[in-house]
DNA sequence: GGGCCCGTCCTCCATAAGGTCGAGGACAGT
DNA sequence: ACTGTCCTCGACCTTATGGAGGACGGGCCC
């Protein structure tokens, strides 16, 4: 038998390429058809409380609104829909937080066109579904989990970061040395880190800066 | 009137999505053909020396045999292929190594259908387009053109990255500390910075590690 | 042969950076 | 009022780093 209804679905993806490219794997699928293509996060938003769309496929790196913050957004506006992120990269600390803001599923850009339709297939019917090399990684992401730094310590660690020494980040924020250098431990024992290079490395991967 | 010849393409992405955008959005226009379709650099090469297409649109990062390299190898075993590159990012040092490769064209993946169809056609005339927004990148870049590390340099550039002392670095090439000294001041000559986590900071920018 | 770059190594030195301990004040939440 | 977190600063110590100088052999190119 075949479904009882279509699944909807809603592209939100600021390069129209993609856009296209998904467009023409979905619409290849009995059962699925594309309803809308938005190429912001605002955009998406908007379309998804407009057509409350059964699913709705957000790249995680937009401009303007990223796709974490989407999510939120559009689960609100269209409680009815489902989120799968679409992303290119693995090494997301977001993906983390889109799960938490309740997307329900991941996958990646080069996943092939019978796994992007089992996924939103899956996602329709409330199951959530990862990309299968995505899912260690996300374990992997939760076990080195970072505890967030604070304010003053991404300052700092933004500055060592365009190359300056601790005398003078102390001097471009009116600080002595010494509390630059507290700062900076600081940030060390929360990325695990002995040493400023390899912290703004660490910190650049998972987007903290 | 029409073109006398339909334009032969080949596609060369390692994102399924990706292609069957681009398969899809160049379909879409009278007289271009996608003959072709490779998922790596490799494949890319192997099958442009066997179809000698009029175009062959590589992406810019691929697995494998990145874009610049395959560009060499593409127009040396089609000579009669023009190369146009499909990058996702502006900021890339390898446009600039594309060019000197011999590639015809430079477009985002931003850009629209459109645009698409235009630089290829615009390629298979023998003409080279760049992405509007790409053209003063490229003489930015330029402008900052960089002297080129040395094999070793780049070699204990990127082990500074992933934290080593010098000491260590020393230990794991077998070769004493006062020579990755060396190796580092003269990165920073040619970087133009002077310390290690400005150093690694410009080379991942430029592409170098 | 004479440059020129590369890779290797050395010494000496000043300073920056990393580590430890302690400590006071501001502010929010309970 | 108490707790916790953050920001601030100090003293003191060890180690790493950056800078200057020189040196030597090996390729490579003209």
């Amino acid at each position: 038998m075949s479904d009882d209804i279509t699944i909807r679905v809603l592209l939100a993806d600021d390069h129209p390429v993609v856009r296209e490219g998904l467009c023409a794997m979905l619409e290849s699928a009995d059962g699925i058809s594309v309803v809308g293509q938005a190429s912001s996060g605002e955009e998406a938003v908007a379309l998804a409380a407009r057509l409350s769309p059964d699913i709705v496929l957000l790249d995680l790196r937009m401009g303007g609104m990223d796709g974490v913050e989407a999510t939120g957004h559009v689960l609100r506006g269209s409680p009815g829909s489902k989120v799968v992120i679409v992303t290119t990269y693995e090494s997301d600390a977001d993906i983390l937080r889109a799960v938490e803001a309740g997307a329900s599923g991941y996958l990646l850009k080069g996943s092939s066109r019978q796994e992007l339709i089992n996924a939103v297939q899956s996602a329709a019917r409330g199951e959530t579904v990862l990309t299968p090399s995505l899912a260690p990684k996300l374990f992997r992401a939760r076990a080195v989990e970072t505890p967030p730094l604070s304010e003053r310590e991404t300052e700092v660690l933004r500055l060592v970061s365009q190359g300056l020494t601790n005398a003078e980040i102390g001097r471009r924020l009116f600080i002595g040395e010494a509390t630059v250098k507290t700062h900076l431990l600081r940030a060390f024992r929360k990325l695990d880190v002995s040493d400023r290079t390899s912290a703004v490395i660490t910190a650049l991967e998972r987007g903290l800066l």
